[in-house]
DNA sequence: GTTGTTTTGTAGCGAGTGCTACACAAAATG
DNA sequence: CATTTTGTGTAGCACTCGCTACAAAACAAC
């Protein structure tokens, strides 16, 4: 009975790479089954709907982007340096796939779409934690403050990034990074 | 033959309602014409495409959006005043629409939609001027870094507006607002 | 080998998509 | 009034969508 449950994974995994590489706008099934080398028959077999598919294919892109954040973890630094090295590491080419289907997410979720959320949330918890990790400042809620506002701006230079030229981004985090330095 | 052109006109109005009411996503012909209160052959008539009209459509939110900016223009404040205004005006019901048709736009624009990069490059330079217009730094360059920064800050309010709760922006807001304070 | 269960292919349904052909009415133009 | 132009309804095409009915393999258990 666990071959079941393997094919699933596998499955899975070439629907979230089909996902990652095309996003969810126009992801019918068709061409999902035919990225994971079988029919929309098949998929159908091993999950119930394609809510279900879609709905589990995200929470493993979850997990994946998770284990991304988890292997670039270093040495806790002060905000004004952390934020060109997030600023840095959105525009990556390996980091990019999940901006984009993070942006997506955020439009659906922005509507209401109730499908996506568990992913979302996971998401965005992660990558809030990972910042607040990545700081050294020892008082706690100090630390978390700060990792909000970082998280926040690091959202909005991924909508900048996706909307406009190179040249904001690179404006405002230069602009930005004199209001962490410690006065 | 200024009467075609008024009937474009309002076909658009309509349309644009619809789509602040329901989204970029699933948008069809048939509803957008139902409406407008025609059907999907008169649209057809009236915009060659539904690319087209969907680009004219998209315009004229930018220009209603832009009216909207307009309309609550002040005395200029200096950013640590700023902050909260714009972080409360994006929560508005009036603007809400435009927010979350905006982070459609940029889920689009990530993936390299052309068709929307009209409409989204206006939205842009016209929030990103509003802001730089309501701060009251003399420095141009210091103001438009600046404005930068809290175009960007906003951006970011307006996703975790969307797919987290009302604590974390509003925990951000309160994080970020002393780093602009005159030290 | 004969059962019974799990996996898969074929084919198709009903609804929706953008878009078009055709016909006809209304209005402008001579 | 006759004619051309402009506006509109009906019907439909070719396609994609999620999903399902049916049946035949593949495999397991006895």
């Amino acid at each position: 009975m666990a071959k079941q449950e393997l094919q699933r994974e596998a499955l899975l995994e070439s629907v979230a790479d089909h996902l990652l590489a095309h996003g969810l706008q126009g992801a019918s099934l068709r061409p999902l089954a035919a990225a994971a080398g079988t029919s929309d028959r098949m998929l159908l077999y091993y999950f119930k709907d394609k809510r279900e598919l879609m709905a589990e294919a995200l929470l493993l892109i979850a997990r994946r982007f998770i284990t991304l954040l988890d292997a670039s973890r270093g040495e806790p630094m002060p905000a004004a340096q952390l934020l060109p090295m997030l600023a840095g590491m959105i525009g990556q080419p390996l980091v990019k796939p999940y901006m984009q289907i993070w942006l997506e997410l955020v439009a659906l979720a922005s509507r209401g779409d109730e499908t996506i959320q568990p992913a979302a949330r996971k998401i965005c918890d992660a990558f809030l934690g990972w910042i607040g990790q990545a700081l050294d400042i020892e008082n706690k809620t100090e630390r978390l403050a700060q990792a909000a506002v970082l998280f926040t701006f690091i959202e909005g230079l991924g909508v900048l990034d996706a909307v406009a030229g190179p040249e904001l981004p690179a404006a405002a985090v230069k602009a930005a990074r004199p209001l962490f330095d410690p006065a």
